[in-house]
DNA sequence: ACCTGAACACCGTTCAAGT
DNA sequence: ACCTGAACACCGTTCAAGT
């Protein structure tokens, strides 16, 4: 007993370095009592398991995200300007969307963005369940491609397999396009454009 | 030595079973082991250790889901037709997406659908890099959108947590967006009509 | 070439016992 | 209320030894 007493805050913030810096894998109840300086058990009796730590970690830092401002004048560049904040938040999480991902927490994540995406479709026109959807679909498109995102990251190293996709329409017709598509992604940049065209869409549903 | 040789593709066999029942976790390589009346020292000799047979186990997969056909008329509905089906089969086989998720190998199951997006991409007009980032706009959507899918499945029960996102625009303007929002999604309507957006937004950029 | 058991270095979690 | 060590039931992987 030579060390002050232990909090849940102090676990917490531990954990949240460990995941930080070397992923959720990295996260053993053992390698944070021994970073804490306590018994595992001890642990156990502050935030009950791994699962609840882990849950405790993700509710931590959207919390600390808090709610997304959009910026421009249209409805349509501020709702894309809150794709790319929240896509910019969570990116700069990657170990979190991780978590977000093996904890099955979306849909909590979704949430930061949600009050201002319904009010820019609002301001746009749309109401009802037409509205609601606009939300959702831009909700779903920003996470989603986030995780795309972080899960190719984790394997950078992509063995495209012998299946290369060329040498239909592309290579003899448009070289152009087999060299665009054999060229990396540039995701910020695919990210905007997507997010762009899906919500042009969406709010021209509006003036129907 | 009670039994018959054991083989690769027995392994891979019996593997891709337990992950279709039970999810990846479920695959251990001493319950594989037991399944197949071996010692788990043999399955390494066959698939050099578990990471690799994950990886295996998703190229089989995936090539047994093959290339996808488009059908419909317009370009339009024909991308949106590769996209259902291509979440089709990847929501078919939701352990197999986490699988894919955790060892990073999102590429690969892009791919099953490209040579048909790059035709009907070409034939809706458009060339080039603008035709490459249009498929792969269609790409991200289709995995990112099966991604979220299955991470919600995963925890159904959703502690949407005391940060209710109404009472801003919605409940007081617009009760029914409000309540369409506290209704649970119907993935499939959602991904249908999000595809359609995006789709549309991207080949009206041929016309310019 | 293929299979084996033993061993190593890990896990998360529980529980009875301490203060 | 909070902390502890010991123990349980697992993991993946390696390795020397067998046939």
């Amino acid at each position: 007993m030579s060390r002050t007493a232990l909090t849940r805050e102090e676990v917490l913030e531990a954990a949240d370095d460990l995941v930080k810096q070397h992923g959720p894998d990295a996260l053993t109840m053992r390698g944070l009592a021994a970073r804490l300086g306590t018994a595992v058990t001890s642990i156990y009796w502050h935030v009950g398991n791994r699962e609840s730590l882990l849950d405790a970690l993700v509710e931590r830092t959207v919390e600390e995200m808090g709610a997304i401002q959009p910026t421009g004048r249209t409805p349509a560049t501020r709702i894309v300007s809150v794709a790319r904040r929240l896509r910019g938040e969570l990116h700069a999480r990657p170990h979190l969307i991780a978590v977000v991902h093996e904890r099955g927490l979306t849909e909590r994540v979704f949430l930061p963005a949600q009050r201002a995406l319904v009010r820019e479709v609002h301001s746009a026109g749309l109401r009802g369940a037409r509205a609601a959807e606009a939300v959702r679909a831009v909700q779903f498109q920003v996470v989603g491609f986030v995780l795309v995102e972080c899960a190719r990251e984790l394997a950078p190293a992509q063995a495209t397999g012998r299946e290369r996709p060329g040498k239909t329409v592309s290579a003899r017709k448009d070289p152009a396009l087999a060299r665009a598509l054999a060229r990396p992604v540039d995701p910020e940049r695919l990210f905007t454009a997507s997010v762009r065209a899906l919500v042009k869409s969406l709010l021209a549903q509006g003036n129907n």
